[in-house]
DNA sequence: GAAGTTAAGTTAATCACGTTAACTTAATTG
DNA sequence: CAATTAAGTTAACGTGATTAACTTAACTTC
């Protein structure tokens, strides 16, 4: 039962983690209690060992303030990140560097079981990379729809369509490790948060290609939003009506935006060399990126107009320089759709990052796990007329 | 400067609100504070007079629990609310009753001061007619945009353009009140939440019909969602793409779909009899609805793929059979456009007092401020790395 | 270069507030 | 009537943040 000094403690570490190097005095600043408060905080997060006094730093008046920063070493998760076709895992330290990255391939229409048991060779190997034996755990980013609670993968982005297939449990049992499991959008979301751009927004959309599908991840305030039924954030399930609507497909923004798209309307896999073809000039691509970021530019504004965020950030398995096209030709179109005179300018910015982020989020989950950060945990049985914390006081 | 037991003392008053009767065993169980806790906190607002015993439950094992419920008569708020046909403003009790129901017409064209003039002059005799001296406050919702911020309006709902007109300013020194200012669609979903059928849901979308506009009040895990601009929740700005687009307007739902839409679409005005319209199988009519239930049912499949929230409320000032009949099809049309099998069902219900939310609503806003109920009150200058509260710490 | 200034950080005393645990109260049941 | 059950109260306690005084380590000034 997570109490205020865990929620502080964990908002400590967060502040530091974005923003180091940083100073006790101006984390007691940006999170708000005192600098005796911090000060405590600080030696118990410094006890433990997560963080590490870097000097002091050059001062023009005063006691110069002493840097804080992530103690790199001084814990490592591993991060597991699988499709249809692929599995990536990673060892990465508690600053996201990244130790050991294995790439497996997935064996053509491979069943459930196959795949476990590649995600257990996997992660078996990146345990046995770790230094020392501080492994806070595993992360576990898969296709959706996923169940957060039961840990288990309905999906229909197999050959062999999944139906409830249990990952989690299993997983953590053969590599007896706790094992934290999100859907790849979001753990894209939580990557761009913690070691991408999204750390300089208090709300973005991230948007990520994946294979069929467009995924979304939502950050408010400054937390994962999941919605009700912990599925929110489907960027790729808004409703478009594209200039030629195929009755082959529901009329979702990801089955016209989507390397799955790609393939069906131009013949190309999102591997081919799009930059040779845009130098150019191909006119089919061109025609196809215009249709498909009118549809994008429309339901991205949409999603705008309903949040009022501040930044959308796209990224996912999509070759850069379409990603950039893509993203160009949705700014242009922008303030023909937006509320004149309404709110502050969005941005809309690629991912620096975007290969990354899905195994760098899934690497994170353990550590929300170990600071207990609230709100980004799926609570279980959650009754929020509560308090943030699950089942907790709030004193 | 908010600290815990301001919180949590609020959070107990909202309890009692929405549930009453309740007992303090059953405030400890959803507030999730131990009876103890709950005892002294309950002993503060009896003290208060805000809350007060009802007298024993009949019990069937052990000694019967108490039942307590809000004072009605212990404070009183006023609401107003104004568009550019009518200014409505109510006294109401602590518990929303409303004691004076006040409706003026704002004379055509009527200038910014004229308006003033007469929120200034309906506030005071509304003043005049609050019992004792237990007035908390007044609540403004007006047509937006507004400046939450600065308590001024910028709209071009008038026959003469609104930009930047101070109202919460000089209205409060007018009236000699402390007043909270909302657009009208905010305190509408306000009020459904306190007063109508909101509070059966931890997040909603609530949908308004204001004069041209269709506005939106999101509540996300029961708390008003502004976005980063304190501009979220315009439903009425999704983007659609009709079937006959016009190039009159922007291609806002709010365009094809709302009172100005039939009036121009259908030659009447929202005070018709649709009944007669509806029940001679009038064509013209049947189609406007088929039409715009079509775009409706697409942009909120949209936003609740995006928000996965429980329910969506319409509402607003449209006569009551035409809310039936569109949200009858837009029920209709759901699962053609709902990703399947995807998450629960979302509830799409009318609104049980649609005339009275907005001013229902508005007349709330100074509760929150009593009650220092966090999240609904815009942070200005708000950093998010601090707690809920502004500048307070989270002990 | 000694004294003063400034800001960071530490420490002890204090306070707020929720918990635990023992108790009282008021009903029903055997 | 005694036992049981559940609601509610009260006092002692513990956690954790605050306040305020203090120390430290730099620069500035005379």
């Amino acid at each position: 039962m997570p109490i205020s000094r865990d929620l502080n403690r964990a908002r400590v570490f967060e502040f530091i983690h974005l923003y180091e190097p940083v100073s006790r005095a101006e984390i007691a600043q940006y999170v708000g209690l005192t600098s005796a408060a911090i000060s405590y905080i600080v030696a118990e997060l410094l006890e433990l060992g997560f963080i590490e006094e870097q000097g002091r730093r050059a001062s023009s008046r005063g006691q110069p303030a002493i840097d804080l920063g992530v103690a790199a070493n001084s814990a490592y998760t591993l991060g597991l990140h699988f499709n249809h076709e692929r599995i990536r895992g990673v060892v990465v330290d508690l600053k996201g560097n990244i130790l050991l990255d294995l790439d497996r391939e997935v064996p053509e229409a491979a069943p459930p079981s196959a795949v476990l048991d590649a995600l257990i060779s996997v992660g078996k190997e990146l345990k046995q990379a770790v230094p020392g034996n501080v492994l806070l755990g595993a992360g576990l980013a898969s296709v959706g729809p996923i169940d957060l609670i039961e840990g288990t993968v309905t999906s229909n982005a197999f050959p062999e369509d999944w139906c409830n297939v249990a990952l989690r449990q299993p997983l953590a049992e053969a590599l007896e490790l706790p094992v934290c499991m999100d859907n790849n959008a979001t753990a894209a979301a939580i990557g761009e948060y913690w070691y991408g751009v999204g750390r300089d927004y208090d709300s973005f959309l991230h948007i990520s290609f994946f294979g069929n599908r467009l995924g979304g991840g939502l950050f408010l305030n400054r937390r994962v939003y999941r919605g009700s039924g912990l599925n929110a954030a489907e960027f790729g399930h808004m409703l478009v009506q594209p200039a030629k609507p195929l009755k082959s497909v529901q009329p979702f923004l990801e089955n016209y935006v989507s390397g799955f798209a790609i393939k069906r309307d131009l013949g190309a896999s999102i591997l081919d060399d799009f930059s040779a073809r845009l130098a150019s000039g191909d006119k089919a691509l061109n025609r196809w990126l215009d249709a498909s970021s009118t549809l994008f530019a429309r339901a991205a504004v949409s999603v705008d107009h309903m949040l009022d965020i501040d930044a959308i950030i796209v990224g996912g398995e999509l070759p850069e320089v379409m990603l950039i096209e893509l993203i160009d030709r949705v700014r242009g179109q922008w303030d023909d759709y937006f509320m004149a005179g309404w709110s502050q300018p969005t941005c809309i910015r690629q991912s620096p990052n975007c290969s990354d982020n899905a195994v760098l989020g899934a690497a994170t989950l353990p550590i929300y796990d170990v600071f207990a950060l609230y709100s980004h945990n799926p609570r279980v049985g959650k009754n929020l007329f509560k308090s943030e914390f699950e089942g907790g006081r709030m004193q």
